[in-house]
DNA sequence: TGTAGCATCG
DNA sequence: TTCACACATTCTC
DNA sequence: GAATGTGTGTCTCGATGCTACAAT
């Protein structure tokens, strides 16, 4: 296993945080300097005039904390940092923050600094016992700003970096997220994380207007604004700005759509909380991603339309969204009806196969892992399955079509797969491939050489839906001993028609038996634990395909 | 003075 | 470090 | 049955040095 080795092959060439930032500022000039806003412009011929010393310690900075620093802690041995702050600073891209307001500065201070500080500032403040926050609202609360400020500059020199905003433009740009940043660069170069070599095409881009980014950074931000006032119990400013944003809602682009849906469904939550039915009821209303609907009927019959919310029942169960809306649709329209008195039979429940085990609670171990040693004493093999075992199996068997050349999938080499893949469009862009792949496993009697083919050539490499954890490998061996093609097959045909929607809900443990198939599925319930819609599914189209899956409820 | 928790780096 | 997922607990009807 | 809370994994690592804090 030559990836778990956590030492480089080779040391990293000096100022190799350089390069990498450099790598992004071209590849963002070559893709999307037709949307770079002038701030934007302004930064890259800045950035390029410096000198390759303040070009250094500027992304140096850029991955550290910030963004104020104390210059004495500016120490690199490629770097001569003084004439590199100086530089900086004479190209606007750093000060000396001296308009920072001090509770941002204090901190900086070690506590022992801040306690002489006090002792020189405000002797009769005892110094000695109070812990560095404390010292520093003392400070603040008791010394004349002035002094304090004064005080401050005649103990450390900072540096504040500067136009952070364009570098935060450049990473979306680059990425096409915020959740990625410069140490992806690191992380692989070193080589902790291994990417698939998949094909970078330039013919369709995360972001088509400039419009595109604004809309992404604004409503990002809004829904962060929107958390933290909820978070803060201060409904009002959420509210308005959830408000702002469903008044422009026509207006922003797609890309900005999922943080816009988020505000609704967080804030309409909140507003329901407080009965206040009405203002809910409009943000559901704009809302695209379940549960808005379900929220929206349930909105609808606590206010007493009850005719409305039994026609959008009738809505939702037309096109469900997810396994939820299908099982909600049924049984909410029902109990309106009977509350309205109408005659409604009752719905016959589906036999499903279910056994029942008595088992002796233990503190920290899961149900599950208690179910499988009472299952083992009785010399069943198994384990733990649930979801990783579908997604792996699936990852494994379809891993050329998930990393195959699609307009628009892959933006930049740092991916863990295709950006539709957890959506529908994954499996109707590669309707072929896939068809294709769901065949030949159809007629494979044994598709596992195949698959640990791919897992042996394959191993370490990042992809979203496989499990690489040693442990879990005799696990996929043990279950590809036992599963023919068609059982892969019959499920991978759901599975890759949503990812997002069908990867959940599998059963908890995978068994091996006697008998034809030779393994079986169980999922396990505790008392107070109860089926969920998409656990239910699953249950139901695993046994439709002749893969045995049932309950094993416990009592203790 | 011991140490847990963090920031940093590669 | 957030996010998705599954499970547990508490509340309400 | 519904709402709310909790825990876990995600392979995003390991070594190093600094600091706050509290125990001595
Ligand atoms: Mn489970
Ligand atoms: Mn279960």
């Amino acid at each position: 296993m030559p990836e778990s080795s956590a030492t480089p092959q080779r040391p990293l060439p000096v100022g190799y945080y350089l390069d990498n930032f450099e790598t992004v500022l071209g590849t963002v000039r070559e893709r999307y300097e037709d949307l770079l806003a002038p701030a934007e412009r302004e930064f890259l011929v800045a950035f390029e005039a410096l000198s390759i010393d303040a070009r250094r310690l500027y992304v140096r900075l850029l991955s550290r904390k910030g963004p104020i620093f104390r210059r004495d802690r500016l120490q690199y041995q490629e770097i001569a940092e003084n004439l590199a702050c100086d530089e900086l600073e004479a190209a606007a891209l750093a000060d000396r923050a001296a308009d920072v307001e001090l509770r941002s500065i204090l901190p900086l201070l070690l506590r022992a600094e801040l306690g002489a500080m006090v002792a020189e500032l405000n002797p009769d403040g005892v110094s000695s016992q109070m812990r560095k926050a404390d010292l520093i609202g003392f400070l603040l609360e008791s010394v004349d700003p002035e002094h304090l400020r004064r005080a401050v500059e005649d103990r450390v020199d900072l540096l504040r970096l500067r136009c952070l905003e364009p570098v935060l433009v450049f990473r979306l740009l680059f990425f096409g997220n915020l959740s990625q940043d410069w140490t992806e660069f690191v992380l692989r170069d070193i080589g902790l994380v291994r990417y698939e070599n998949y094909e970078l095409r330039r013919d369709l881009r995360r972001f088509p207007t400039r419009q595109a980014v604004d809309d992404y950074l604004l409503l990002k931000q809004s829904r962060g604004l929107v958390y933290e006032y909820l978070s803060a119990e201060e409904l009002e400013p959420a509210v308005e700005l959830a408000d702002w944003v469903l008044e422009r809602l026509d207006q922003w682009h797609g890309v900005a759509r999922r943080s816009a849906d988020r505000i609704f469904g967080e804030v309409g939550r909140a507003l329901e909380r407080q009965g206040e039915f009405h203002t809910a009821l409009r943000f559901y209303e704009s809302a695209v991603e379940v549960p808005a609907r379900e929220r929206r009927t349930r909105v609808l019959a606590k206010l007493g339309r009850i005719a409305e919310a039994i026609e959008l029942c009738e809505v939702i169960g037309g096109d469900p969204r997810d396994e939820s809306e299908i099982v909600f649709a049924r049984r909410f329209s029902h109990r309106l009806r009977r509350m309205r008195g109408e005659p409604v039979r009752p719905a016959r429940r589906r036999q499903r196969p279910e056994s029942r085990r008595r088992l002796a609670k233990r503190d920290g171990t899961v149900v599950e892992q208690l179910a499988l040693e009472s299952l083992a004493c009785e010399g069943k093999q198994g384990f733990f399955a649930e979801n990783w075992l579908w997604k792996s199996l699936f990852g494994l068997a379809f891993w050329d079509t998930i990393f195959a050349s699609v307009a628009g999938a892959f933006q930049h080499p740092f991916q863990f797969g295709p950006l539709d893949l957890s959506s529908p469009s994954f499996r109707t862009v590669r309707s072929q491939a896939v068809a294709e792949r769901l065949e030949s496993l159809r007629g494979d009697p044994c598709p596992g050489p195949d698959l640990m083919r791919t897992y042996e050539a394959k191993r370490g490499v990042a992809n979203r839906l496989v499990s690489w954890q040693d442990e879990l490998r005799p696990h996929l061996e043990l279950s590809l001993a036992r599963m023919a093609g068609h059982h892969l097959a019959w499920v991978f045909d759901r599975l890759s028609r949503d990812l997002r929607r069908y990867r959940r809900g599998f059963p908890d443990l995978f068994l091996a038996r006697d008998g034809e198939p030779s393994f079986e599925f169980i999922e396990v319930k505790a008392p107070g634990d109860q089926l969920r819609p998409e656990q239910i599914a699953w249950i139901d189209y695993l046994n439709e395909g002749g893969i045995p899956a049932s309950i094993l409820h416990i009592d203790w």
